[in-house]
DNA sequence: CTCTTGTTGAACACTGATGTTCGAGTTAAC
DNA sequence: GTTAACTCGAACATCAGTGTTCAACAAGAG
């Protein structure tokens, strides 16, 4: 607590050093390329997947928890920033697509990192940001069926559900090796258009 | 080693006795309902559920991977003798929904035990059991797609993965509250009906 | 160059789960 | 009723992961 010639009084603090914000920067680049994999990966895969000690990464982030915390927080803020500029107007059939397409880059980057923040974190936070997620499909989910584009006789939490987990089965796919990742976003638009066509109604070509 | 009047020779076994007979089955029990809810469960858990103490437990199970692999057996032996009694001949789409109604009722007992065997067992098994399983719907739905019920655009892998991701779905909305569980064959039935009729087809009611 | 901030591996304590051992007490079988 | 099979709790060893401490060392900022 030496007073280097700064204006003394609460805690000064200097910015952090050029090698210790590289080092968090690879430590959230590794923590969430290795948890979107297996969201039980180790702080030690992770600490060495950043080229990094594990105290270093101690250093950094009080706990686990803090980690996950941080990590999942940045993905959220991507996702938001790739979500919020999806035009969902115009034709609902038109317009899901566009959301799956938008939605597919963002959960095939993040896969499996919801499911540790769901174990290492409180569950108000990650149920806000899953319900933030879900709002958005179900906004237009909801309008197509008032529309009369979408079948009215499902829920439509049930079809959000099913968009979800068509997703997240697309992205387990494509990292098993048995789907292409360039065609996740066609697999899902033509799954999910069969799905909200109502019934009695003419299933739309996805290749549109 | 007293040879207690038997056959003297290799080793004799005599039938296991009733009360260890009742524990094994109390033990099975529990275990299937225990990893069914959630694959991480505990040997302590399983024990408490089974109303046994841990000891007596790895008395009749070496370990955690042979008391998995003993549930999971039995399952699949379940699993197999409803799936095997169901008519998968006539109209593909009458068909399906037999399946999807006859899937459902395993799929909502056994829920995640699935996942404990994937990180228990060897992956010979559980690959050699999950591929008979995807086999049945698989034959279905090529028929299907040749006799033009089912849309032929879309790989009969992806069609046999979004049935078992959209069930799987509904088996954890169920566990959730979010669906009742009489509901979940027809949610199945409404959406797989949806993905698998052809562009520019009329999608079936699944009520009817 | 100098001083402060960061990094590092090794060693440690702590936790929770698995699996084992022991001895005393029960219970089914015959 | 005698005996062998079984149960049970407590205690123990083991293992893997988390989080901390320390002391030597490297590197950025002024």
């Amino acid at each position: 607590m030496t007073t280097t010639g700064q204006s003394a009084g609460a805690a000064e603090k200097r910015p952090p050093r050029a090698d210790a914000r590289r080092n968090i920067a690879a430590i959230l680049d590794a923590a969430t390329e290795c948890l979107a994999r297996d969201p039980d990966a180790t702080i030690n895969q992770v600490a060495k997947a950043a080229g990094v000690g594990r105290v270093t990464l101690y250093g950094h982030f009080d706990s686990r928890a803090t980690l996950v915390a941080a990590v999942a927080e940045r993905a959220m803020a991507e996702a938001d920033s790739v979500l919020k500029d999806v035009d969902l107007a115009g034709d609902p059939v038109a317009a899901l697509q566009r959301l799956i397409e938008a939605t597919w880059a963002v959960t095939h980057r993040y896969g499996a990192l919801v499911v540790a923040a769901e174990r290492a974190l409180p569950s108000e936070q990650v149920d806000q940001a899953h319900a933030d997620l879900r709002a958005r499909a179900e906004r237009l989910l909801k309008r197509g069926q008032r529309s009369g584009a979408f079948r009215k006789d499902l829920p439509v939490s049930w079809l959000v559900t099913v968009l979800h987990s068509v997703t997240h089965a697309a992205v387990t796919a494509v990292h098993a090796g048995d789907l292409d990742a360039a065609d996740g976003p066609r697999m899902i638009s033509a799954a999910m258009l069969g799905v909200t066509t109502p019934a009695g109604g003419v299933v739309p070509d996805p290749a549109g």
